[in-house]
DNA sequence: TTTAATGATACGACCGGTTGTCTTATTTTG
DNA sequence: CAAAATAAGACAACCGGTCGTATCATTAAA
């Protein structure tokens, strides 16, 4: 009994050192001796929790987006905010949390994305599935604001989701290379403060 | 004098190569190995031309953009199409380029970000400049296309350079994991043929 | 209830292969 | 011939992955 639930744990710890040495070293970047390092846990078991490298890239993709969309659902179902400035608050939070880490890392999605997006289907599929997951959330909180009438409705939350993810990814990497969260602010300035206003 | 000829070529062919497999399969997914097989150049030379493959991934960022902003100008200079034509006509074309080659590769420059922007200070500046002289050509052509009146003036040239320099390499990242195109299109549309209109 | 058997899990030494780098020998050039 | 450029191969470190064995909880038998 006992052993099943140290078993989660060290899936749970792996996945979380794997979220963020993957994030900030890359996939290649990153040998599976210093993720397990890292929890202290013994290379043979490694294969007990996971198939392969790359099952476990995969499933550091699903496991990274789950905070993130939590902390948006939370912002959005506030019932004092309406669902812009819930979107607003979300992105000068993550803007925040990433001047607070020097910019490091960034967006493990769109890091992982351009490393091997290419070479591994697995995780390229795990990516799509995890990025589409993110912009349905903020799809709806974007549907949710045109009934608020604070943003235009001309247009479809889905292609305003789908354009803000985008701009978003790109920004998060201007960032890293400027090392400035200037980019980020442009982008939420640019849509969310302009483009998208009704 | 034969000699420094060839020195120059066999560097020539081993930065277009590495700009290949880069673009592919990342900075830590390429070994030296695979890039000298490929133009027959014996492993042992390869410091000779490069102190470093750090040294060599940074020379390739900066000979990666070259192309590009040849082609850009290009555009920008011909005498019968406007500045903005100019510039939708060359996303348009690396549109159908990257349909040709089934999404393979995206943009280098957003591939290494992601990878070794944190890792690498010397590939991050190789970056950081190589992305900002790809932003100032594209800031060229807004800053013209305001003056013949086809993009709105009460934003700058830069900050709208900057913006579609970011959209669209996010843009290019959700092309590799959507496998379609229709991210790129997206930003063009929404900012070239919407958001930037005058 | 105690004991024996069983199968799932944990483990770390070890595999062949590859990495980036460096030293040394050879070749080419002036 | 002296000097410089090039190439060959050695090098240790590391990679992802495998394997036989040890350990443990659980079940079956006594």
């Amino acid at each position: 009994m006992n052993r099943l639930i140290q078993k989660e744990i060290n899936r749970e710890n792996l996945l979380n050192q794997g979220v963020m040495l993957l994030m900030q070293q890359g996939y290649h970047g990153t040998g599976l001796q210093e993720i397990l390092d890292a929890v202290q846990i013994p290379k043979g078991s490694f294969y007990n929790y996971f198939g392969s490298k790359e099952n476990f890239g995969a499933e550091v993709i699903e496991h990274y987006i789950t905070p993130y969309i939590q902390q948006i659902t939370n912002y959005l179902a506030q019932p004092d905010t309406d669902a812009l400035s819930a979107l607003q608050r979300y992105f000068n939070e993550s803007i925040a949390e990433l001047e607070r880490t020097h910019f490091k890392g960034g967006c493990l999605l769109g890091n992982l994305i351009g490393e091997i997006g290419d070479s591994s289907d697995l995780c390229r599929v795990a990516l799509q599935t995890t990025l589409n997951r993110y912009r349905d959330v903020l799809q709806s909180g974007l549907s949710k604001a045109q009934q608020q009438g604070t943003i235009r409705t001309d247009k479809s939350a889905r292609d305003m989701a789908d354009l803000l993810v985008n701009t978003w990814q790109g920004a998060l990497l201007r960032m890293k290379v400027e090392q400035s969260t200037a980019p980020l602010q442009q982008c939420c300035q640019a849509l969310l403060g302009d483009f998208f206003k009704a």
